[in-house]
DNA sequence: CATCAACCCTGAGAGC
DNA sequence: TGCTCTCAGGGTTGAT
């Protein structure tokens, strides 16, 4: 399920290709996949688009366009990957958008190279999504669809001071509360998870009982935690294989009944807030 | 505000 | 082999 380093992954991954490239057309394959306007709008608007950035916020991916805003999210089986435009769509394609070259003056076009042939030629950008829960917004603002998310765990305004003063205002389950989008926005089941095990911290703890030096830990272990995910380009679960390993290093996620790796107790599976959560049960305690 | 349950979906895996 | 059943999971919505 894509979590913020997957999303970035795939925001690095793609952007080189998509700048720059015209929508020529849409082809909605599931109906549903559209949240915002409806599907006519959606192709009638978006046809035309000069894609100008590709940039993430939380688990969005956000491409700018040259009037419009699209959001994309993937939910729990989204995916977004490149594909020639001969190619058959495959059984759970629920968005094909067909992509012009990037713009340039016909009489300036420079001789084409075997290495240079895809960025020249019309590309097919496909949404493939095996459960149908990723979803598509085209706005004028993007703050329509992602206006109310917390704040951006691996920015420099997400202080340790700004986490523990966050945390006092709630008396709430810690782990229910760092999955709300709300609170904090990028995390998913899995890093919140390992985040909570490389802080020492039971996710049934009450937000508001953490010290400054519990948040400190809480924040630090937020922040390497998704960072050593991006690094190793997500990871790559269930049938969606995007490259990433993150999940040959989980330490606790997955892996109920295995040893602890600090500690080596056995890692206990619990339901938290309605959640799948795995836990050290010796190294967090409530 | 906090908690809980239902809903949206599919395919993997278990049980028979 | 093939059927039926259960389950996971992000986010939204509505009830308590």
């Amino acid at each position: 399920m894509p979590e913020l380093p997957e999303v970035e992954t795939i925001v690095r991954l793609l952007r080189p290709d998509l700048v720059g490239r015209t929508v020529l057309a849409a082809n909605v394959r599931w109906a549903r996949t559209i949240a915002f306007p409806s599907v006519r709008t959606f192709k009638r608007q978006i046809t035309g688009q000069v894609i100008q950035g590709v940039t993430r916020r939380a688990k969005f991916l956000h491409l700018q366009l040259s009037t419009a805003e699209l959001l994309i999210h993937l939910r729990m089986s989204g995916d977004l990957a490149l594909k020639q435009p001969g190619a058959r769509p495959s059984k759970h394609d629920r968005l094909i958008l067909l992509l012009a070259p990037a713009g340039r003056s016909a009489s300036s076009q420079a001789p084409s190279t075997p290495a240079s042939a895809a960025r020249d030629s019309i590309i097919n950008l496909v949404f493939n999504d095996t459960r149908k829960f990723g979803r598509v917004w085209l706005t004028k603002d993007a703050r329509d669809v992602t206006g109310r998310l917390g704040p951006e765990p691996l920015e420099r305004r997400f202080t340790v001071r700004r986490l523990y003063l966050a945390l006092h205002a709630r008396h709430r389950q810690l782990k229910p509360l760092l999955l709300d989008q709300t609170f904090i926005a990028g995390l998913g089941n899995i890093y919140t998870d390992e985040a909570l095990h490389m802080a020492r911290l039971h996710p049934l703890a009450r937000a508001d009982s953490l010290t400054e030096r519990q948040a400190r830990r809480l924040h630090a272990a937020i922040r390497t935690t998704l960072r050593e995910g991006i690094r190793r380009n997500g990871a790559s679960i269930d049938w969606v294989y995007r490259g990433g390993d993150f999940q040959n290093h989980f330490r606790v996620y997955d892996r109920a009944g295995k040893p602890c790796p600090v500690c080596a107790t056995k890692i206990k599976r619990l339901i938290v807030g309605q959640r799948g959560t795995h836990i050290c049960p010796h190294c967090q305690k409530v």
